[in-house]
DNA sequence: ACACCCGTGGAAACCGGTTCCCGATGCGGA
DNA sequence: TCCGCATCGGGAACCGGTTTCCACGGGTGT
């Protein structure tokens, strides 16, 4: 079969040079822009470039050292809206800083994440930005400190977003919301409606976003004078699924309780099927809160109270502070803020 | 100041080589595996690579020709339920495939849209993923057209999911499911629990999409003999608030209609919000059917009846048969099927 | 009229890899 | 003992760009 001159075999920059007549650094200086090249070179050049639909290969740019390196997202799973929040901040800020961004799923294996941040390495990444809960066990830290440094030493830079912050030294930007206080304001708020008995619809029990929700659960108790009851705090993990089965567990074992704190708004969604199921109306026989303020938390019935956590301005921010940082100072620390947003399911207590 | 060693600068290959005292091919070598190197001589490479923490620049590689190329996946906004399913399925399976994935939102934005895949162009991607609905105007199908043709052309190929298909003879491999048939599917059932006059909450009015479950739903009136009032089908566009505004102009004009069929869960999901805060009862008082089965689906209260649109199994499509085509046989056109699954926001008509 | 400088563009080196080609060993067989 | 072959590894060309360095030509200042 025969060639047509436009084949597949896509043109490089000297085949547009042989094409304009001109030799392949000129053609590269009329494409760069700031070499000074007459107007009737130009002209041929450009002419040329159009006719062959050329564009230069951004890996042999990248290679040469010009061209804006990728960003790198790795998140355990895109389909949860708190991290589709994130993934979308971060793609936004970084194509707004002119960036590329790769995403990897981990399906929360340590192994591919380990994986995925080698993959990263050779890809000459920017930054690597790491988002989600994790265990915080020495093991854990031994482990992400040698990537931060392994990309450090790279050139690039690991972010942390929402996970456990490393020891201080390590070349990392920990970029972390407050979920103590988050749920500390959320079932202080539940208390004061005059709930005593408020069952506590844990995520997994070592990971520290899990941790410090419960932690604020806890405080806001013991500031009020209260010693929360240890078995109405339950552990699952963050899914809707497990929300659903807990929620039933806690009816069926008769479990007394007059409020539900849920550390995630899926966790809460699936909670509050099992109540409807059991035929209770919340808030009227219980109340329930959640935690993420996903957009669809207003769409239950009744509108969840929760916690609103800036997820996109995390993600914005990640990308924002890893570009920041230089090489001398790559460390910093965020800390962002949230709030209780009060809706419908959260009632007075008692009748 | 002194540089250390192992410093921001990044080792190459011929560092390794060095170290090792051996050439750089000897290293390449090692690291690929295949060529007959001496055991003593592996070692020694395989130390120097392990002191250095080295990783071949994955960039270098893939402008020599080696190296798994990367996919794009273009989308409106990740943030979508049913696009975070898809972007699940590609990332999934391109990662399956050894492959990593460029993911870039263009918020709707044509132009947007078209410097992406310029970009993508330049990037040598194996495949550019267009995802999400499009107004079919004879402008959409030239200019996609010609993003096809550039694509085709640099030994890159597109593919459209869920998108209006280009005339024949486009290099384009295109993925879509059943909107009409899912809706004719979906409206059938609702007039058979004896609805005769059914609210459809439409979409966009040019989205090919919003047209695909408009005609399924006139479909199935006519096929029962029956002629829906075109004051009962509104349009709108996709989101939970232009559910919740349709919804609730609907109420306040006093139109008459025992069911509501929604173009999409999340505008389903307003529309269940509108018609709690109106005081009625779903189903008891008023049906209402979604289409997507987003996950959430069966969260809402009543479980949402819908129709389920297998997202993830076309992401994960999109890029198999993307990465199967040859640049001889580049064209390809499936469609996917639908179902409804029932579950509780639609009850039988009347009392 | 001569020297100098500036504008312009080509050749070559470089970025960090891979791979082809070939020469130098070491080993076995005749 | 010598030859031939297989094994191993180095040099150089290449992938597709960019950038440095330099040569050439023409206009201007003295």
């Amino acid at each position: 079969m025969t060639r047509k001159s436009e084949d597949a075999s896509r043109s490089t920059i000297r085949d547009v040079a042989a094409r304009a007549g001109v030799s392949a650094s000129t053609v590269s200086r009329v494409l760069g822009g700031v070499y000074p090249v007459s107007a009737a070179t130009r002209t041929r050049v450009m002419r040329a470039v159009r006719d062959m639909d050329y564009v230069a290969d951004a890996r042999a740019k990248a290679v040469a050292g010009v061209g804006t390196p990728t960003l790198a997202f790795v998140l355990e799973d895109i389909t949860g809206p708190s991290f589709a929040l994130m993934a979308h901040g971060v793609e936004r800020e970084a194509t707004r800083l002119g960036h590329l961004c790769l995403v990897c799923s981990t399906e929360g294996d340590v192994e591919h994440e380990l994986e995925f941040v080698e993959m990263m390495r050779a890809q000459r990444a920017a930054a690597v930005i790491l988002v989600g809960g994790a265990a915080d066990t020495v093991e854990y830290r031994e482990r992400t400190r040698r990537m931060a440094d392994s990309l450090a030493s790279a050139g690039s830079r690991l972010v942390l977003c929402g996970r456990p912050p490393l020891g201080p030294g390590a070349p990392v930007t920990v970029i972390e919301y407050d979920n103590e206080g988050g749920a500390y304001a959320l079932v202080a708020h539940v208390l004061s409606q005059g709930h005593r008995r408020v069952l506590f619809l844990g995520g997994k029990a070592d990971h520290t976003t899990a941790q410090g929700r419960e932690r604020g659960y806890l405080a806001a108790h013991r500031a009020r004078g209260l010693d929360p009851d240890p078995a109405l705090v339950l552990n699952g993990d963050f899914t809707r699924d497990s929300g659903h089965r807990l929620m039933r567990r806690a009816l069926k074992e008769g479990l007394d309780f007059t409020a539900v704190v849920a550390t995630t708004d899926m966790v809460a969604a699936g909670a509050l099927t099992a109540l409807h199921e059991a035929g209770l109306d919340v808030p009227g026989d219980v109340s329930l809160a959640g935690y993420d303020d996903i957009p669809f938390a207003r769409d239950l019935h009744p509108a969840l109270t929760t916690v609103h956590v800036p997820y996109e301005e995390l993600g914005r921010l990640a990308v924002r502070t890893a570009l920041g940082r230089t090489a001398e100072d790559p460390a910093e620390h965020l800390l962002l803020g949230t709030h209780v947003v009060v809706r419908d399911s959260v009632g007075a207590a008692g009748t």
